[in-house]
DNA sequence: CACTAACCGAGACGGTACGTCAGGTCTTTGC
DNA sequence: GCAAAGACCTGACGTACCGTCTCGGTTAGTG
């Protein structure tokens, strides 16, 4: 009953899923059909349909294959020891992912996905989102080692801190998505909010060493 | 040509958009119909295209109608001088709401069709999130206004930095959408990423005074 | 939830109708399709099953159109008193129309699903068959009272033996199709099998007087 | 490229006759497809494409089997001198046959894809038909020459109207295709629709002398 | 007796059509 | 005289089969 995946076609997943990611770009989320990705892959509708359970699962795999490149490597962030610059690099390249028009409209389609498919969120969570918060919280960590960042400090949050608001601003259109943001909401989740006393700015530091 | 807004029928329009919320509730997102709209409405589906120029500005209006009781008096966030425990205490209703399940659904929907439409995006920001993002920073304002909060800091990105993980967590489904998480997300936003240094905690104060 | 005739738009229906009479000329039974119909016709698919049942009920109302010319004045066959002779001219007229290639394949698509619908048969027999066998079985009753068939003859067998013949010849392409094959089943049928006695063959009669 | 007869596997061969011919009773010819076919013969698809052309060819080969017992001997009407009797009695099983359900809609499936398959209506023809064929006119003859019917009758014309009659209302279902139906015929066909002179019914004869 | 070519069951594949559903437009009709 | 009702054309849905193709595994006949 279940399809063989042995006998499975390789070439024809790489078209599908080729197809759905270049269509989406092109046509949009909205217009983004089944029919369309079939024809575009020069695939029949049922090789689909065998495969895939549902279009969000057709497009998160779409942005699983552009990963497999580096799959094996694990995604590491860069570790100058100076977390705010290593943070602003690494947002600002983020924003600048946010921006690139070949990305935005997959993007926003594998968020509506999860955003609607529970089981989808779980799959994005663990697949693709687990190793680049892994890398996060790693640099994170270091930062933490080195006395840089509240010992008590929950890593899963100050990495939502850090990068919750771009992503809302860039699904929400909330505002404008800039670099000058980016490095804002760097400088306000690391001070924090409220205000430092005197010569309390946790400054660039190298090696552990104020700069 | 264009239809005359003197002639429309004001139950009509309620009762397509309060149709379209409990559809909404009840069957979900994906499977919403125009169609569906109109039969639950007892409409014509005609009456819907005249008035409304796609599905997302009707779900857009119906949660507009949703805020029309307390339309006239602004949104005001409490102020008791403890920006700690007015921040804690609104987050958690935020929370509160966002795990609601009759809001669940209209949530997610409204929120996947501001991702895909820019002009909404607009409405919405102008409509919806513009009185209650006014509060927001308000309510911070005065806390800065009162030495809690850094002078220099954008209350637009504290904004973001408070509420954005919340709202990004619940729309990826990336962690449990909790009381604690909400408090969390609070305290490092408020205190920093950061550590602080000794006795620099920036307590609960009253009037300006710690306690 | 039936859909209300009087809302039925002619124009689709007689467009539907043609289209699907020309389709089977030209692809043929086998390859006849609803789709087919449908674009032939410029109509949408919905269109046609919101008032046709299936494909055979479609077919049939072709031909039910093409009869609506005539429908008012009943078909009559021709009574110059001489039942050979008006019987053989128009068993010869069926073997040319079953022999016309522009009705060769939609009578057959007809008598397909006859073969294979009760319910359709039932509608042939009334509205298509009923008029012709009705005429046919007048021209015998006018030869019974003229004393040239014999006073107990079932006149509705007396039709199958003279029509069956040829419509089986033609069905199951037994053998050829032709005028001389008319002409023997007509006299065979009128004579019977078995040997008449000398000087009884029931020549052609005028008035009832033999010529 | 031509498949080797020498290597066929006849176990399937006969699975493959078989389940076509009991689908056919079971779901009917619309519903009878190659792929349910080779599921319940418990069969690959191509074993099927490799020997047989099409699916009407199946269902011929699937009647051919049936006959394949009684093939060796030549088929043989009863021949008690009496045509009437005979003759009616043969005739009579006919419409048995064609009323056993059993039959109903496999000969309906074989008769709708010889009206549509020249060449399928040809094998039928030769394979089929032809002995039975054989046997009645066979027998026809044999009355021809004990002067039971007439010197220049063509017998082919002759069994024509004796079979093409029946045959007929079976297909169009035209009338309930009785015993006394069967009668009927084959009375009008030997004596003809023409009144018979005084005296002059043909009446059962035993070898060739009237009784 | 081993080898090898072919048939076999199985089932994935690119397709076509199915019958249904909804989108958005246009027409009719009833209040 | 508008708006409900709903027929219409369009096009995508997800399914069923089509006829072709490959895949291992028998199964003959050959060398």
């Amino acid at each position: 009953m279940a399809p063989n995946p042995s006998r499975r076609r390789e070439s024809s997943r790489r078209a599908i899923l080729t197809a759905a990611f270049d269509l989406l770009q092109e046509v949009g989320y909205a217009k983004l059909t089944i029919e369309g990705i079939a024809v575009r892959a020069g695939v029949g509708k049922q090789t689909i349909y065998r495969w895939w359970p549902s279009k969000g699962v057709v497009i998160f795999d779409a942005f699983l294959m552009l990963n497999e490149g580096g799959a094996g490597e694990a995604v590491l962030l860069p570790d100058t020891g100076d977390l705010h610059a290593d943070l602003t690099a690494v947002l600002r390249a983020t924003v600048a992912e946010l921006n690139d028009p070949r990305y935005d409209q997959p993007l926003r389609a594998l968020a509506t996905e999860i955003t609607h498919d529970p089981e989808l969120a779980a799959a994005y969570a663990e697949r693709l989102d687990k190793p680049m918060r892994h890398a996060k919280r790693h640099r994170l960590h270091s930062a933490q080692q080195a006395g840089q960042l509240a010992v008590d400090l929950d890593l899963d949050v100050a990495v939502d801190i850090i990068w919750g608001p771009v992503l809302n601003r860039w699904l929400q259109r909330s505002g404008p998505l800039t670099i000058e943001y980016a490095d804002s909401v760097v400088t306000a989740a690391l001070n924090g909010l409220h205000p430092r006393p005197r010569n309390d700015r946790v400054g660039r530091t190298v090696d552990g060493r104020a700069v």
